[in-house]
DNA sequence: ATAAGGCCCTGACCGC
DNA sequence: TGCGGTCAGGGCCTTA
């Protein structure tokens, strides 16, 4: 599923296909993955613009145009866009498809229908709920600890909450704890200032190096996978330490990995790599 | 204010 | 082979 590596993915290999690039036209088969508006004041009013900027924010990908309009998507599950020929005929899960110039058309594919796009003047109110940037330069440990304080949730929901932290989902939430040694269960206001650290630096770290990875793919079909505007599979799969390795050997102890599900998600870890300890309240 | 549960969706997968 | 049930889960909504 996209989570911020897997978008920020998206934005860096959309830009060299799409700046520049003017939408003639345009049709919603889905008209629920319009957001904001009804399908037709969408298409009237994104046709003609050109698309300018490329940015991201949490798993919000922003495509800024040329008509100071941004076209905000989020891919939530199963969401891929992609860069077509325009003659391509759209498949049963493509909902959205913007005709571009130079032949090509812009298809928004998403099998699970979760996926959501706005046309804004202005991305703020849409992101308005979002917690900081886990890799802006100005994030800091002690704002994660403002945020974990008094929270009674386990550690491993409260790093899925958008609101305290952007762009985490559950693979690298999971990939996360592991790095820091943390076990899933624990408290959010249960953590010491030096695990809360460890922590901080396990979510930058997992994010930095799946991005560099450009992603992790792990659906057993096109249809569910996340895959790349070119359709290639992300990298990062292969160096997850938890993430779906139920049952198969820790590579710190060499322990089975268990599962557990907390919050609705299901959650894998190592019980001996990543102790409930003494402060936990479970 | 936080926390927990339901909902939206469809294809893969499992057991019989 | 066919079929029904279960699972996957991000964000938003309702409820306590």
């Amino acid at each position: 599923m996209p989570e911020l590596p897997e978008v920020e993915t998206f934005v860096r290999e959309l830009q060299p296909l799409l700046q520049g690039r003017q939408i003639l036209s345009g049709q919603v088969f889905w008209p629920r993955t319009i957001a904001d508006s009804e399908p037709e004041f969408f298409l009237q009013r994104i046709t003609g613009q050109r698309f300018e900027t490329f940015g991201r924010r949490g798993k919000y990908m922003l495509l800024g145009l040329s008509g100071g309009d941004t076209l905000i998507v989020h891919l939530r599950m199963t969401g891929k866009l992609h860069v077509q020929p325009v003659a391509t005929v759209p498949d049963k899960h493509t909902h959205v498809v913007l005709e571009l110039d130079h032949e090509q058309a812009l298809h928004f594919q998403d099998m699970r229908k979760f996926g959501r796009m706005w046309l804004v003047a202005d991305p703020q109110p849409v992101l308005a709920r979002l917690g900081p940037e886990p890799l802006a330069a100005d994030f800091l440990a002690s704002q994660l600890a403002a945020g974990l304080q008094g929270r009674a949730a386990p550690i491993k929901a409260l790093l899925l909450d958008q609101g305290l932290l952007a762009g985490v989902g559950n693979i690298y939430a999971d990939e996360a704890l592991f790095r820091a040694k943390i076990h899933p269960m624990r408290p959010g206001r249960s953590l010491t200032f030096e695990e809360i650290t460890r922590l901080y630096e396990a979510i930058r770290q997992v994010l930095q190096a799946a991005i560099s990875a450009c992603g992790s793919s792990l659906g057993t079909s096109s249809l569910q996978n996340y895959l790349r505007p070119g359709g290639a599979t992300g990298n990062f799969q292969d160096d997850h330490a938890v993430y779906s390795r139920t049952g198969q050997a820790c590579i710190g102890c060499g322990r089975p990995i268990q599962r557990l599900v907390i919050a609705q998600r299901s959650t894998h870890f190592c019980p001996h790599c990543q102790p409930a300890g003494v402060d936990a309240e479970q």
